[in-house]
DNA sequence: TATAATGTTTGAAC
DNA sequence: AGTTCAAACATTAT
């Protein structure tokens, strides 16, 4: 469920609440959830994979981790962790991580380094970049505070498409490079985005997932790469290690 | 049916 | 004190 772009499309699915008070809450979440009934959703908020219920005073953190699901105004065959009911509507969550943020969220958020959001400054990035020369790309794509958003899909797909190979260090990479980097991540989570909301997300996918690549038709080889150790879709003759 | 997968936190071990 | 690592959590498609 992951991956920046689909927490942008929860929010588009959740802005029938906004501005509704809580008349009910249910799950087996263990935060106090009295706290949340008959309180008004201020706004529906996110950061990176974060997806964030604003209240007056505090907020929601809602994180849905590798396997976590929602629905809205229905139900799935499987435990609640959080129900919200409103007059009209509800909205449930599966299998999440949750926790209270207090006070304003932009305190605790800052979301010049999130791909997905309007405040997405891509020289903030270039500088953290530049401050773990070590650090390998296929890693550093995945770093939530410097790439909020970006998961294991577009970190394969933007590499594959600047030509880059995941175990490249950091501080090898040519700048040009870097800023075309920058450039497609930026793209490619809205084209994530895009095709998230018609259904046909896998049908785009150049190198994740894939066995050959298209553009010189060699084997993609699938290897664990980094200290995070996820799985990276590689051709050693289009993508270079720098 | 066993396995792997869009992820992160925690706490022990080094 | 830093890092490294396994474990924990949890669901579903292949």
């Amino acid at each position: 469920m992951p991956e920046g772009p689909s927490i942008v499309l929860l929010k588009e699915e959740v802005d029938q609440f906004t501005g509704k008070q809580v008349i009910a809450v249910c799950g087996n979440s263990k935060i106090d959830q009295s706290r949340l009934l008959n309180k008004k959703v201020i706004a529906f908020n996110s950061w990176g994979k974060h997806f964030l219920i604003c209240f007056k005073g505090f907020a929601l953190r809602i994180h849905f981790l590798m396997f976590g699901s929602y629905r809205i105004n229905e139900k799935k065959d499987s435990p609640i962790r959080l129900g919200l009911t409103f007059k009209k509507g509800e909205i449930n969550f599966y299998a999440c991580a949750i926790k209270y943020l207090e006070g304003d969220v932009s305190t605790h958020y800052d979301f010049s380094s999130d791909v997905m959001n309007d405040e997405w400054n891509p020289k903030n990035a270039k500088a953290k970049l530049k401050a773990i020369p070590e650090t390998l790309i296929c890693d550093a794509l995945l770093e939530q505070d410097i790439f909020s958003g970006v998961g294991n899909i577009i970190k394969n797909e933007v590499l594959y498409r600047v030509r880059v190979h995941p175990e490249s260090k950091v501080g090898k990479i040519p700048a040009p490079k870097i800023k075309k980097l920058l450039d497609e991540t930026r793209i490619y989570s809205f084209q994530f985005l895009d095709w998230k909301r018609n259904y046909e997300l896998k049908k785009h996918w150049l190198a994740h997932t894939k066995k050959t690549c298209l553009r010189c038709n060699n084997s993609l080889i699938k290897k664990y790469t980094g200290v995070k150790k996820r799985r990276s879709f590689i051709c050693e003759n289009c993508q270079q290690l720098y």
